[in-house]
DNA sequence: GTTGTGACACATT
DNA sequence: AAATGTGCCACAA
């Protein structure tokens, strides 16, 4: 409800070319421990076209196990698509890609 | 109302 | 160094 919009606003807030890792998006809307409730609230996915689920990945820069909404693949070509590289064992380049809400 | 599961993260072994 | 176990919060049965 209101804890996983809160999650969703983070997640629609991931600009474009980046990512963030579920314990970013969770700390970032307020609770560093939903790390799990974010991975759920995107299962759901309400609103996939306003919640780019694909540029969440897990801690290890990478996309999870379940992630796969028409394939693994699937997800690294939208987020190479975006100009995300990812190495040879399929992880982002958290040092440049992670999403570093930093204030401007 | 309680028990179990889950798209994670961290600590310990 | 990697693998395993535990902790966390929310939802489904």
């Amino acid at each position: 409800m209101n804890s996983y919009e809160r999650i969703y606003e983070v997640v629609k807030e991931i600009p474009y070319g980046q990512v963030a890792t579920y314990g970013q998006v969770a700390a970032l809307a307020g609770n560093p421990r939903w790390a799990r409730v974010v991975g759920y609230a995107l299962h759901v996915n309400p609103d996939p076209e306003h919640i780019p689920c694909y540029r969440v990945v897990n801690r290890e820069g990478r996309p999870s196990d379940a992630f796969a909404f028409g394939g693994v693949n699937r997800q690294i070509g939208l987020l190479e698509a975006e100009g995300v590289r990812f190495t040879e064992e399929g992880c982002v380049d958290m040092e440049q890609f992670q999403w570093k809400k930093r204030l401007l």
